[in-house]
DNA sequence: ACCTGAACACCGTTCAAGT
DNA sequence: ACCTGAACACCGTTCAAGT
């Protein structure tokens, strides 16, 4: 009997994109209506909704209208699961995903590209918070999140700088997005649970600990969000503090020799 | 009956230490030898052990050789003793914990202090992988990490910028690092995990790519890792990038206009 | 080929009870 | 004040069995 996911492979098996390539996306005609896309796209809404903490095999079944365990004739493991939810919303920074007709992807330059890319990126791990743990704990190689990458690598290539130091370009650019994103995220996410707003959450945080002075006195700047002249909102200044880290990092690339 | 870790303090209190702030760093003379330093300590040597996935309250209790129930003694919950250890290990990054005598941790300018403060977080990061999560989902405000983001702005504060450009330039450099020491340090523990150098991990997940040619073609230069030119290990190329990366954002943070 | 049910070895946490 | 044991409501996953 041959599993459909077929575990015996390889053993430890680095992601689930390096195992099983025969048959597993075939067209729906089960009974249950069971698919690995259905599944998939699931996952990805069940993960939207309850978080990474909240996702389990049981309640995906369950939306699902299934049993527990039939969900692993599509998949070996939860983590592979998790592996197809996290290349599926990649599928999201594809051009088409979100342009608009007459909206050219590139041609005006690095600059342009690069900005698009990583506010692309940013959208990304804020609407799906739980994106970045599995993207730091996975090794990411779907073929969505592979189409991305090479569209950046194709857009610093008109930066003109060495291949070496157009890598320390990327790195620098995506690290940075990559960790920005991340908290955004998760702090909107805080705010949504706690059902107020940013700037309420922001405002009751800083309030209670306003007892240890030199608490209140440093937590929103190492957080990024301290409105220090009063006046504008949590979300305006983290806007502004992304759009000065890309002035600063396309600066540092022109510095580098970037034309 | 008041419970040494009191939970009624705040409903959905947002971090342990936004709450019981009595009596619960005293000295340890209970006769099982419990204590919130102590449990939080061999907490993190388990974290850095079996890592975030392998930790539990009850292998936690087995280590302590407590009951499992006797560490809620200590602690409200698992996600509270998460945080004391996030925080724990923060001391690390202060600078009596590495810097030698006669190794004075500023004064040389800002440029060298932010390289030495970046490349101490970069290191946390890597030695305990499960940092970068936690960082991602607490607002990680202990005393120890608002000490190191306190030194991490008054470095920047060298540099003349207004306070806005400040802050960009502050979240450039520290998310870079962030993003960057999460990828590093989960494929160390991968390889780890794996009981393979990194060359050999990184050649052999090549390898079982090289059938589908567009991942093989992409897949390094995504993750950062492709030795493009050959002769150099893994831990050679990622060495450069960050050190590139880290010229690019001092390069861009002085076209801002520092001094 | 696809799906189920029972079972195993775990979790975090509550609660009443011990000393 | 501190610690335990039993219990509750969960997990991911295996395995033998159904159709």
């Amino acid at each position: 009997m041959v599993r459909q996911a077929d575990r015996s492979a390889r053993t430890a098996r680095a992601s689930v994109w390096l195992a099983d390539r025969t048959g597993k996306g075939r067209r729906n005609d089960q009974p249950s209506g069971l698919d690995r896309d259905r599944i998939t796209a699931v996952a990805v809404r069940l993960l939207d909704a309850e978080g990474l903490a909240g996702f389990s095999m049981r309640r995906l079944a369950a939306e699902l209208n299934v049993t527990a365990m039939s969900v692993y004739w599509y998949v070996d493991t939860k983590d592979d699961l998790l592996e197809l939810a996290l290349d599926a919303v990649h599928g999201e920074l594809e051009p088409s995903a979100h342009a608009g007709p007459g909206t050219p992807s590139a041609g005006q330059g690095w600059r342009t590209d690069l900005r698009a890319l990583a506010v692309a990126y940013r959208a990304l791990l804020v609407r799906h918070p739980w994106v970045s743990p599995l993207t730091g704990s996975f090794l990411n190689i779907g073929p969505r999140a592979v189409a991305f990458s090479r569209r950046l690598r194709e857009v610093m290539g008109e930066t003109g700088l060495e291949s070496h130091a157009r890598r320390g370009a990327i790195s620098s650019v995506f690290q940075f997005v990559y960790g920005f994103g991340t908290i955004e995220g998760h702090f909107i996410q805080r705010c949504a649970a706690a059902g107020v707003t940013q700037d309420e959450y922001f405002r009751d945080a800083l309030g209670s600990i306003g007892e240890q002075p030199e608490l209140a006195e440093t937590f929103g700047e190492a957080a990024g969000l301290l409105p220090a002249d009063g006046g504008d909102c949590v979300e305006d200044l983290r806007e502004r503090d992304f759009a000065f880290a890309l002035d600063v990092l396309i600066a540092g690339i022109e510095a580098q020799g970037a034309r």
